[in-house]
DNA sequence: TAGATTGTTAATCGATTAACAATC
DNA sequence: TAGATTGTTAATCGATTAACAATC
């Protein structure tokens, strides 16, 4: 075990290892070893004992990993063995889609509320939940404490929102908006950017057609 | 110039300096040098230098760059100098939001169609677009050709939906399911993980919260 | 010309992979 | 015990940063 800083590496690696622990073990798997991971999940076997080792030395000599144990110490490390209560600034598209997405809520997350500033979104329904006047946020996180902010509202309110987040005392945000937005220390943030992914892959696109 | 294989790092910056060039450009800014780009974007201006050097040689000594000719070399490099036509699997939340997120549209990605096999939700409008039997996607990209197939149906059906692709001859795939899935060299692929990112942000939350 | 800034080489840093002793 | 596989150190690889000559 390495008490060092995690890498960033490591760190976006763990919803991988996650992800295919839960399915081994509902296919009913209770050992695994570095190799089996490795040729399932394409990373170096000496990568994953290491990643692994960051956290702990949850492996044993000659037999491997326990699947359940394992992850369950992943799920504990990355906090997702309790609920997170998660608030939705902004009723567009995007965000009615995640109030809707019941993925995320099986998982843990759940949507405490949705919050929009425009009065012709005020008042309407969203996966279930009452679209609430964006001026009732504050009074909101008083009653029922909110960890993270999902950010789903045009890029030109994206800085303004996560400044009330972070003053009314979100400890996370998620931002969807097309714009790094800036945070202070103790606020943990992923700017999700989805156009970056699309731009990339339309360099891809046309770097596969134009060198050959 | 070099003309080496472009590392990976590399290529997922390009959209960061795309985007900070369009809006430089906007402002009416001509001229721009590596240091102000460092400043701007938390860059090492080295790295900015060397990454844009993969490309080509745009700057001039003693001046720097030109902002209006470098934002249209990024622009061309991603291959967003042109339009991009998508079709969307899956009509459910996430695939009804991209339909309608005219953004996108905006930026050169057009939506042709959106297709699903629920029969509830066939004949349904998403974004002005009616949503068509997947049964009519063989037949619809003879007529129009689509490069890039956008995967927003459940897990179960991602693997299926990209070997569809591929067979159809679809040039990229972006991928909303949460699974990596798989296809032959030949074919882009951004699978997109919105999990993944929201697992980051919890493990975020409790190592925050642990270390102190 | 003098000053500024690039393009590029060299140095550093960090992450990945290989190797192997420890040990179940 | 013998075989297997981890945990960990050492070697390699690649990416980032510093330095500076080239040159506008």
């Amino acid at each position: 075990m390495n008490k060092e800083r995690i890498p960033e590496a490591v760190i976006r690696r763990l919803p991988k290892y996650f992800r295919y622990l839960k399915e081994m073990e509902e296919r009913g798997a209770v050992r695994v070893s570095s190799s089996k991971m490795s040729r399932d999940l394409g990373f170096n076997a000496s990568q994953i004992r290491r990643d692994l080792n960051c956290f702990g030395g949850f492996g044993q000599q000659g037999y491997g990993y326990s699947v359940p144990k394992l992850r369950s110490e992943i799920a504990r490390i990355m906090g997702l063995n309790r609920e997170h209560t998660v608030a939705v600034i902004g009723a567009g598209n995007i965000g009615q889609a995640l109030v809707s997405y019941d993925r995320f809520a099986r998982e843990g997350f759940k949507v405490a509320a949705i919050f929009d500033v425009a009065p012709g979104r005020i008042g309407q329904e969203a996966g279930g939940q009452r679209i609430r006047p964006l001026s009732e946020l504050e009074e909101f996180v008083k009653k029922t404490p909110v960890e993270i902010g999902v950010i789903c509202t045009p890029q030109s309110a994206a800085q303004d929102t996560a400044d009330l987040l972070v003053r009314l005392g979100f400890r996370g945000i998620w931002n969807f908006a097309p714009i790094d937005v800036q945070v202070p220390a103790g606020v943990s943030l992923e700017n999700v950017h989805l156009n970056d992914s699309l731009y990339v892959l339309a360099y891809r696109l046309r770097a596969e057609s134009s060198e050959i």
